[in-house]
DNA sequence: TCTGTCCCTTTGTCCGACAAAGTTAGAGCC
DNA sequence: GGCTCTAACTTTGTCGGACAAAGGGACAGA
């Protein structure tokens, strides 16, 4: 017959993760505001009363959640967490789930379509500029493919900016960060794909500007089965995408 | 007249951070795969031929990240990131970035219906033997909100789970984790809530086990729509994440 | 074979120290 | 007075060493 419980499990978490739950939950409840500065290490030794490396640990932890970071004097503040930060991890862990090129796209189509489908309904002009700025300078560099892959990568974070949701856009991130790289391969290797990719942008950008939805779903639709027909002629669906993204990935967090 | 480059920019990152890059590399190179030990911490002060302070600020980087943890005797080894870990920092940086329950509700809407089309149509066995369990558990703990919100929120990881696809899985996890605490609110307000969500789930694992992916798609709306009808007797849709969902949040995270 | 003990290793934490880079304040100049 | 330049101070990143607590392993005894 089990006893009743007498004791709740007492908290062993070690300094460090204590000094990071702390500053973390002053961060997310709003009394240290982004922006607002953490204090210096040594001010932290004081309030907490432990060692400076305990300090520091504890700060590596916040850092790499991005919930803090250092300005240009490399002084401690709040910040709020960037995306892209954040989702590179993500990319990062499907790729060692070995996530294949077909859960990719199929994702993809979902959460491209229904990015396009909140633009139509929501972009103001502001975002309709910066549409039509990218496809100027897609325009230009639509000989080079890795120029114009990156251009088609920005295209569709807009196109998620435009729909006004950050929930849907920070979805689509992950998926979006390892599509990136195979567009660079396809464009290099079929050779009307710089040009199809350019136009299928161009009627988006109509689509939306029309608020017209059924075009808008339309394109992204073919626009998506431009990239899997020009990667099927390089690769089957089934591949697990690669290690070798990683450092496309590594690359861009950095930045 | 620009001279001709003859330096590269160096690198200037602290040690800490290189020591995490190093490790992070052969990680998702696979030449240290999940489960590998990673040695100790002196023997990476030998390695990498820095102080141990240093390592350890490194390793927290990595820990953080979900990239190592450490087993039951506290010593390192690589690991597949979970999901769940990672997602729950996206969920607190919507939080942070105050996204709206109209933005959560549309992603969502979007979101679990590719999961049901997916688990429709791929859904194994076992998928729906858990499912079902799933089911019976809610069934029995239909009077009491907080667990049977438990248990909602699980039956829809187990639908995307049963979709196949990891991408969408993961994809869902942040706007999920967002909705979690309001399920038990909403339960707990709307008198016939808790039944009409488990009749919901039982129509859905239905249309799985049916293949029948037109009444999967109606009843994830459906099941939806009450959410949504259920909180606009609570608030506005248009109120921002509160700070107050942070918690249950950081106590999943722990777990 | 199981168990209890002793020893060694590892981790978490602490202390003190120092060079490099940034900040601040004050001296000197117009 | 306002501006610049320098010197002192602060802060960070890194280092070396230290120690208690906890875990793992070997070894003796039941």
């Amino acid at each position: 017959m089990p006893v009743a419980p007498l004791f709740r499990p007492i908290d062993v978490a070690p300094a460090y993760q204590k000094v990071a739950d702390a500053i973390e939950r002053e961060i997310v409840n709003g009394r240290i505001k982004p922006g607002d500065p953490i204090g210096t290490e040594h001010d932290l030794v004081r309030q907490f009363g432990v060692n400076r490396s305990t300090i520091r640990e504890g700060i590596r932890v916040l850092e790499e959640g991005g919930l803090i970071s250092r300005d240009s004097s490399r002084r401690l503040h709040a910040c709020l967490p960037r995306y892209s930060k954040l989702t590179s991890r993500l990319s990062r862990a499907l790729v060692l789930h070995e996530v294949t090129f077909r859960e990719l796209y199929e994702a993809s189509m979902t959460l491209e379509v229904a990015s396009i489908e909140g633009a139509v309904e929501r972009a103001t002009e502001g975002n309709i500029a910066e549409l039509t700025e990218n496809l100027t300078r897609s325009e230009a560099v639509v000989g080079d493919p890795a120029a114009l892959a990156e251009c088609d990568a920005e295209f569709h974070v807009l196109v998620a900016k435009a729909s006004q949701n950050r929930v849907l856009q920070l979805a689509r991130e992950p998926a979006a960060q390892l599509f990136y790289p195979t567009t660079e391969m396809i464009v290099t290797g079929v050779a009307e794909g710089g040009p199809r990719l350019v136009a299928a942008h161009r009627h988006l950008i109509d689509a939306i500007r029309r608020r017209d939805r059924e075009a808008g779903v339309l394109w992204t639709r073919r626009h998506l089965q431009d990239w899997r027909r020009g990667f099927e002629k390089i690769a089957s669906l089934d591949r697990s995408v690669e290690h070798m993204y990683m450092e496309h990935a590594q690359a861009a967090r950095r930045r």
